[in-house]
DNA sequence: TAAAAATACTCCATAGGTATTTTAT
DNA sequence: ATAAAATACCTATGGAGTATTTTTA
């Protein structure tokens, strides 16, 4: 068996036809014929049905052609893992991140971090973080901007800064005169927060239990912002990470007294991906700019080489 | 690059001496140091560090090596994948089972499979639903028997049987005299449960949140046979499946009237894989079996052909 | 009959073998 | 001095090309 010969399967699933599949492998017909015979027979199955002028892939050739597939991606994966060790700080990098944290902190760090990496191309996913700890470990994405802990042990983690949660309340409200908000002020209120699947509902949840606060009812937010709206419209409070707030928006952030609830925001990585320089260094460059910004409590765990 | 490449750098790592390697290959030492090399031009990366007598991988050719380990190992899931196409009711397959069922039900069912599918070498691990989820999905095992219903999309499921929950009660307990339970018996009662992990503790807890009883504080049992000698030592009392019911082990199992809480139990795989023939087969053969049990109420889903 | 895959035959690239040299301990 | 990898050179397998035949819609 050979790579280039799952390469002939897959143009041949691909295209539905020899010929076609052969020009875009650079091959003439016959030679890709004869390779996809020889991998039936050293595999032993049928992959395609030929009924002289249309052709079909068995159902087995199915599962065999999405095996390929999969083999195919890892090779390139290889190639890839190659080239960034040749130069890490050169190609793609794929950054997967929480709904309630990308809207806000991206703005203050994606350009100061391709003027940091001009070389590298920056995709960005937004998504669940459980979702991003299994996007991450099939190697999907390179890293992910998350809130700390991970209890996984299968990552390696690098805090990032702690970044508070203030008492957004409407501006008619009671406690809207105050400079500043105790946790005990929660004690027996009920707190608009956002639906099953982000990290930010649990924290809030968690500070809920502490004061003995509870959850509104009947409304489960889908997002930051439909939960900015509720409150200005003056359907309830709720607790809001720093760097999601705004000036003039109807709402009144007040700051919690210390000890202050907060969320620690990190970023995480495989242990063995080939990558791990270029996100230490991102590491780096994302203190540099949030301490800068003086929103969030930048932490400074120190970046060594882990090895796992 | 060729899949034969590599084995012969797998080979390299593995044996760590240019020579054995090359034995272990069936091939003469200057045929693979040639195709070592070659690889390394391609890739544009050294991957050995040769120093004369002894050699060492690179730290890239660490990450190489384990990519190739990864391909050759989704090669060899290739040929097997034929190779069950070719037969499926021959070869391996690997059952999850959870760790609350497992000693309870494979005693029945066991014999019956392997009489059934006498070629086939059915491998069992016992883990939690969520464990049992991961290593279905990763194809680490074929199938797993499991209480439904699991919420994720990306398997097919077929229900097996309704298992209830028994009320078990130290023999000299209040309410040992009886034949029957009501679920409200539960009333303000506190009981004990397994620890966080097992499916089987959270339905449990459902059951408690309806009648409104608590679980035992301070105490959280690593097994149902540990639960089950915590009731028989009159430590308290314990919602047990009817499975894991025994005679005389100084402990009364009391059923409960209409409506039972129960479980259901059933098989999932992965909506793609080849066994899924082998599985629909062994789900017809589990519910015979179990029919003639009798302990449990045997559920008649039309077993058909999914597509995702 | 026309389009598409299979077959026939030739060529050459390259993997692999043996013999030998180089290198580092 | 010796073990181990690299180099040199030859052989042969098999992948790819062109021309042609077969098949069926």
């Amino acid at each position: 068996m050979n790579i280039r010969d799952l390469k002939y399967l897959v143009s041949v699933a691909d295209y539905g036809h020899f010929g076609k599949a052969a020009d875009a492998c650079f091959v003439s017909q016959p030679a890709l014929s004869m390779q996809i015979k020889k991998l039936e027979d050293t595999l032993g199955v049928q992959l395609i049905e030929r009924t002289g002028k249309k052709i079909f892939l068995t159902e087995i050739g199915k599962l065999i052609t999405q095996q390929a597939r999969d083999i195919l991606f890892r090779v390139e994966e290889m190639r890839e893992i190659a080239n960034t060790a040749k130069d890490p700080f050169c190609g793609e990098l794929h950054l997967g991140i929480i709904p309630t944290l990308a809207p806000y902190l991206l703005p203050y760090i994606i350009p100061s971090l391709s003027k940091a990496f001009p070389k590298l191309t920056i995709y960005l996913a937004e998504e669940t973080t459980s979702n991003l700890l299994t996007k991450v470990s099939q190697g999907k994405l390179d890293g992910a901007l998350l809130a700390l802990p991970i209890v996984n042990e299968d990552f390696a983690a690098l805090p990032l800064f702690e970044e508070e949660f203030v008492l957004a309340i409407p501006l008619n409200h009671s406690l809207a005169k105050r400079k500043i908000a105790k946790l005990s002020d929660l004690e027996n209120k009920t707190l608009l927060l956002l639906e099953d699947g982000h990290c930010l509902r649990d924290q809030a949840l968690a500070v809920c239990h502490r004061v003995n606060a509870a959850e509104a009812q009947n409304f489960r937010a889908t997002s930051l912002e439909t939960l900015r709206h509720m409150v200005a419209s003056k359907a309830g409070i709720t607790l809001m990470p720093k760097l999601a707030c705004k000036s003039n928006d109807g709402i009144c952030y007040l700051p919690f007294n210390a000890p202050k609830p907060v969320r620690t925001i990190g970023l995480i990585w495989r242990p063995s991906t080939p990558k791990k320089i270029v996100l230490e260094n991102m590491v780096s460059q994302i203190r540099k700019v949030m301490f800068k910004q003086k929103m969030v409590r930048v932490l400074n765990t120190p970046i060594m080489c882990r090895n796992k």
